[in-house]
RNA sequence: GGUCCCUUCGUCUAUCGGUUAGGACAGCUGGUUUUCAUCCUGCAAAGGGGGGUUCGAUUCCCCCAGGGACCGCCA
């Protein structure tokens, strides 16, 4: 058995969606389990849509997740010759013929079988018909003369064997009447001439497997495996669509999801692995195989991309998570001064605390990075004037602290309780909205500690 | 409409015919933390329906229902 090969192939055509990562996903890591290689294959042949920005998004998106390509990626518009040698010589080996029906009598056809709610299938009028009866003011198209009689059985790795009647696949298409080779044809023959072992694609899929495998036979190539996984689908159960809101890797990567919970979350979206939930990227290349892929479609669900995002934001190293955070506000928020960065590093453990996403870290940060807090914001409606005696008096309080700390910190504010006959509630919300503008966020005592003693007390006296 | 595929807690899933049907996320309790969150207890939650085969079916077979994909001179 030669080495494995798989690749992904997506058109250039729009941003990638979470789909087709995923599919790129489980094509790379296969092909790393296998210890072979993956190749990426760039379908653009539709010359309107696709565009080289798309191209590089793609390429991006997957670097993003960790998936890279092995060797150069593979342009499908620079094979067209290769593609229409084939299309010629399966018209010489009599695979294939022309066929000059004209667009309005295919319309026809089409319009009487819906009439007849039948199924419209191409009736093969010119499979038999020699070309001397030719009309000469139609270019032909070129049809594959696809097997009428008995069944087909399709081996896939992941949907078991798929039987089908052959007189269900029409005559297709492979050279249309402008002289371009259609997606079933190139995309067979890239395949070949990738040497592509395993074709692990969406089962949308499926039925075009039937007329790829019919080329395979017809030019003696050799087959590959195949593998349909089923389609993610919405929440509601609907196919997913790049209408849906997050539906692309950038969807997600601007609310702070990380590549390694992203990728951990689709590698266990169809797949598993016994009991584990948790993979890193070695564990998932060791791990994963095609057994473990299941023949249900499964729907999206956000909150289990957040919690995944939150355990890594939770377990992982804590200076790759500060370096993430950078990266991330750099890209999405605003470049944060160096000055802030340190307090913001030291800080990381008590500010990661309450996020599921580097957002949430960063809007913990904000009383960090920002020196003025907006005192509009609705939060500070809480502050009444018996707050303010309590923000002042604490103010006071800590100017004969040297060190603040928990330790020194804590007896200051037991005291106010005390004498203002409160909880600790009534004490900390109005320090912490006086010194963050908001009522939520880290501890108090985190706050003022990452604060210092100057900062605090300039932000509390600004409020009486 | 035709062809093909799918169907276990709300969600992702485990189960190689015999299990109190397991785990994770979400949900809801309780506890720790003198707010919130974290963390820890615990609870609730599933085999679409109907027939077979079998001593025994979530598991194997058939039918039905529901859902999905495909049915382009798009890829």
């Amino acid at each position: 058995m030669s080495k494995v090969a798989t690749r992904f192939a997506p058109s250039p055509t729009g941003a990638l969606h979470i789909g087709g990562v995923r599919t790129a996903l489980f094509n790379w890591l296969y092909s790393k389990n296998q210890k072979g290689t993956f190749h990426l294959r760039i379908e653009d042949t539709d010359i309107e849509r696709s565009k080289d920005e798309y191209k590089f998004q793609i390429i991006k998106s997957l670097k993003w997740i960790g998936i890279e390509h092995d060797g150069d990626e593979y342009i499908q518009s620079k094979k067209i010759n290769d593609h229409v040698n084939i299309v010629n010589e399966l018209l010489k080996n009599n695979h294939a013929y022309k066929c000059y029906c004209s667009s309005e009598e295919i319309e026809e056809q089409k319009k009487r079988a819906r009439q007849k709610k039948l199924p419209y299938i191409y009736n093969r009028k010119w499979r038999d018909l020699t070309e001397a009866v030719a009309p000469k003011n139609i270019k032909p198209v070129i049809r594959f003369k696809s097997k009428i009689d008995g069944t087909s059985i399709l081996k896939d790795l992941v949907q078991g064997d798929v039987e089908i009647e052959n007189s269900t696949i029409e005559d297709f298409i492979i050279l249309r009447n402008d002289g371009t080779p259609t997606y079933n044809l190139s995309a067979t023959v890239d395949d070949h001439q990738m040497s592509m072992t395993h074709i692990i694609r969406g089962d949308d899929h499926k039925i075009n497997t039937f007329k790829q495998i019919q080329i395979y036979i017809a030019m003696k190539w050799d087959l590959p495996q195949f593998a349909h996984i089923p389609l993610i689908h919405t929440i509601e159960g609907k196919k997913l669509s790049k209408r849906d809101n997050a539906s692309t890797l950038d969807d997600y990567s601007k609310i702070g999801i990380m590549p390694d919970a992203l990728r951990n979350y689709l590698l266990r979206l169809g797949w598993s692995y016994e009991d584990k939930e948790i993979f890193t990227l070695e564990e998932s290349i060791k791990y994963f195989n095609l057994k473990g892929i299941g023949k249900s479609p499964s729907k999206l669900d956000m909150s289990r991309i957040l919690s995944m995002n939150e355990h890594y934001i939770k377990t992982i190293d804590e200076n790759d998570l500060y370096q993430q955070l950078l990266k991330y506000c750099e890209l999405f928020k605003h470049k944060i001064e160096n000055t802030k960065r340190e307090k913001i590093k030291s800080s990381l453990t008590f500010l990661k605390n309450k996020a599921k996403t580097l957002e949430d870290i960063h809007n913990n940060s904000k009383y960090i990075i920002f020196d003025e807090i907006d005192q509009n914001q609705e939060d500070f409606k809480l502050i009444d004037s018996n707050a303010k005696k309590i923000i002042s008096d604490f103010s006071k309080e800590i100017s004969a602290i040297k060190d603040l700390n928990r330790v020194t910190l804590e007896p200051v504010i037991n005291n106010l309780i005390e004498s203002y006959k409160t909880n600790f509630k009534g004490v900390g919300q109005p320090l912490r909205i006086a010194l963050t503008g908001s009522k939520f966020g880290p501890g108090i005592y985190d706050i003022i500690i990452s604060l210092g003693k100057d900062e605090t007390q300039k932000r509390l006296n600004k409020i009486v």
